[in-house]
DNA sequence: CTAACCGGAATGAACGTTCATTCCGTTTTA
DNA sequence: TAAAACGGAATGAACGTTCATTCCGGTTAG
């Protein structure tokens, strides 16, 4: 039952929490009106369904990433310095809303999404592929497909932080910093 | 309407299919009877319930997995040796199984698993457990805890199959070993 | 200042639908 | 021909969704 001002900011919150934990498909509409303290039918006077919600809050979370990413990108720096940039906002996304990650890695293919959600999910990988591209340009990083590039670092960053959420880890700056040579390691061009 | 000999077969075929294109709650029982060509009761004469249906499903092909893990596996030879012949199986198993790789990745920690089918899937990862934790006394991997070297490569070769699976990545044998040494890279030490 | 009124937000019981599971008549096997 | 296997209609529980009703803060009338 998280804490929100507004009706519509509880039920999106515990929608997020619930879909996370369950998945959307085995959250139901009774389940979310219970845990936010509304009535099922408030829900339908802020969504127009169960579908609406699920997109709604998929394209909600999936913003604030990219916002999250995209503030303060140092554009004219280095390529390390981008990703160091890339990388640490990722942690600092994931560290106050990692049911948000969870919830986007777990359904970021699911049946319900709508193309504008697809479309919207692509624009946050489109960061990263930029970063790629740009780096393959200057014989920073490894001659790669950039899908692929993107695919290492982010599925790992999700297996990361995946032990982070089942308590398997703790990400102390130390260890932070070593998962991030990591990461860079593995898309780096070594010479 | 996947062929098998048995109907049992049939049906296994059918519902991992099926739980790997639309997840297990958005799979109907019904759905499974019909694409494996049988009377929806039938399945109940193999199955006790849907639950035990996905549990038997995950736990027979995590099991494959580690078997193909596990067959041929080099325990003589170097660290990078023991590595190419997981990344290899990995391959392999997924090029034959993709969809079980898919249903894998997105039910290992569905809700309806029980403890038998989390440990199988633990003893997948002790696999590459096993070698992270020899390859660190040998100074050949980084020194990070062993279950984020872990997520590191399984979760970037999850990822890559993800693509693999859309089609936006085709894995022809250059590319393949340009993405095992990004991968090798992202655990090996540096010196 | 109080009381009656108003309108839209909120509610939750009820509806139709869909699901997992059961049951039993039919078909296949031995 | 007896027994086992099978199919799919039947069943009841649970779902998403609706809508008649209640609630409540603000406005008007006296």
């Amino acid at each position: 039952m998280p804490t929100a001002v507004t009706k519509r900011d509880s039920i999106v919150s515990s929608a997020l929490s619930l879909f996370a934990d369950r998945g959307f498909d085995a959250t139901t509409i009774p389940m979310i009106a219970t845990s936010a303290g509304v009535g099922a039918g408030t829900i339908y006077r802020y969504f127009e369904n169960k579908e609406v919600l699920g997109n709604t809050i998929f394209q909600e979370y999936v913003k604030k990433f990219t916002e999250t990413l995209e503030d303060g990108f140092p554009s004219d720096e280095s390529i390390r310095n981008q990703f160091h940039h890339i990388f640490k906002s990722m942690v600092r996304f994931t560290s106050t809303q990692h049911q948000a990650l969870y919830f986007i890695k777990t359904h970021s293919s699911a049946h319900f999404l709508t193309e504008e959600s697809h479309a919207s999910f692509q624009g946050l990988l489109n960061i990263l592929k930029n970063l790629f591209d740009s780096g393959k340009k200057k014989k920073k990083i490894k001659m790669l497909p950039t899908s692929a590039l993107i695919a290492i670092v982010y599925g790992s960053f999700l297996e990361v932080q995946r032990l982070v959420q089942i308590g398997e880890l703790e990400l102390e700056a130390q260890l932070l910093a070593e998962i991030e040579e990591s990461m860079w390691d593995a898309v780096r061009l070594i010479v």
